[in-house]
DNA sequence: GTCTATAGGACGATAGAC
DNA sequence: GTCTATCGTCCTATAGAC
């Protein structure tokens, strides 16, 4: 029940927006504090630093990592469905938790960049378990990697591969079902 | 022969360097000039603003694909082997142009990912050409886009899925062409 | 808990010497 | 063709009022 954000999460919402939406570069104080609508001197009180403002972002990445795993394990469709078709960008808090810390983890934060390589290694895990073959796993881990690199990184460019991709979801899922045969 | 590259090239390199290791955000134009070895006055003697430089690293990407593109056409070993296996970075002049493009088109550079964009539908239409099969081409689009943001999107990640991925090259290009048939 | 004001440094770009 | 010096702006962070 989000009712009333809190001025805290506010700040959050709006630093993965910018981060999202215009890059690494452009998400400076100033402009969170006004897409938060607080002032810069506010934004402060809840994260006394920039560090802090990036760590605050990773946990709530972390915190939805926890609750997809569940997810990806209890899809009734089966793991490799559900992880597929995850694996585009819908803008659930999720996928803008990711996007946001990508764009980070490409500006030597290293924080950033293990909060996503933990990730990976999760979902890897899982996939694994599910498919029974490491070879397949990793194959499928990079046509996820792959629907997101095109989904999510590049921000407006709605690329070709990945619209195609889109469109078919159920084909792109048959095609990967032939490897675990 | 690259002898004596020219402070132009000299300026360009270093930018790419920086975008490369250490993000968008570091990549002044102080911080490119000290890399280049040369002054501020000097770097903009030959790229008159910042984004004249973004647009001299984007015609350098632009040449390089031009030649990518003949490689992978005459590839002996065939063009999907030879372009899943030109998917990991090697550091290449291609691969680091690519990297740094993306870096940028992060930022909302428009033209950067514009670039990427016209790089990819490239490619999509030599591997299509060549395997007579869209779904099975798009399929290899995402392994190699996968492959990419693992081996090249993280910076020191050194991904799991990639490692894996590397070190079983032909594993992989052996789970591929279970698609082609 | 949120604000304004401000310090101190880094940023992109210009001007002009050599 | 490359340099130094400098301007105006923007950045992170602190101090202190409310």
């Amino acid at each position: 029940m989000p009712s009333a954000p809190s001025a805290r999460d506010r700040v959050l919402d709006a630093f993965e927006n910018i981060l999202i939406t215009q890059g690494e570069r452009t998400a400076t104080l100033d402009a969170v504090a006004a897409e938060a609508g607080v002032s810069k001197g506010g934004l402060l009180y809840h994260f006394g630093s920039k560090d802090a403002l990036v760590e605050g972002l990773i946990d709530r990445l972390g915190a939805l990592v926890v609750d997809d795993l569940t997810n990806i394990r209890t899809a009734p469709a089966g793991v490799v469905d559900y992880f597929l078709r995850s694996s585009v960008n819908t803008e659930s808090p999720l996928d803008r938790a990711i996007i946001a810390a990508t764009r980070l983890a490409q500006g030597s934060q290293p924080k950033a960049q293990e909060a996503l390589k933990s990730m990976q290694r999760a979902w890897f895990d899982v996939v694994n378990e599910a498919v029974g073959d490491e070879a397949v796993a990793r194959t499928i881990m990079l046509v996820s990697d792959g629907l997101y690199y095109n989904s999510a990184l590049l921000p407006t460019a709605l690329s070709e591969t990945s619209n195609r991709a889109l469109a078919n979801m159920d084909e792109l899922v048959a095609m990967v079902s032939r490897l675990t045969r």
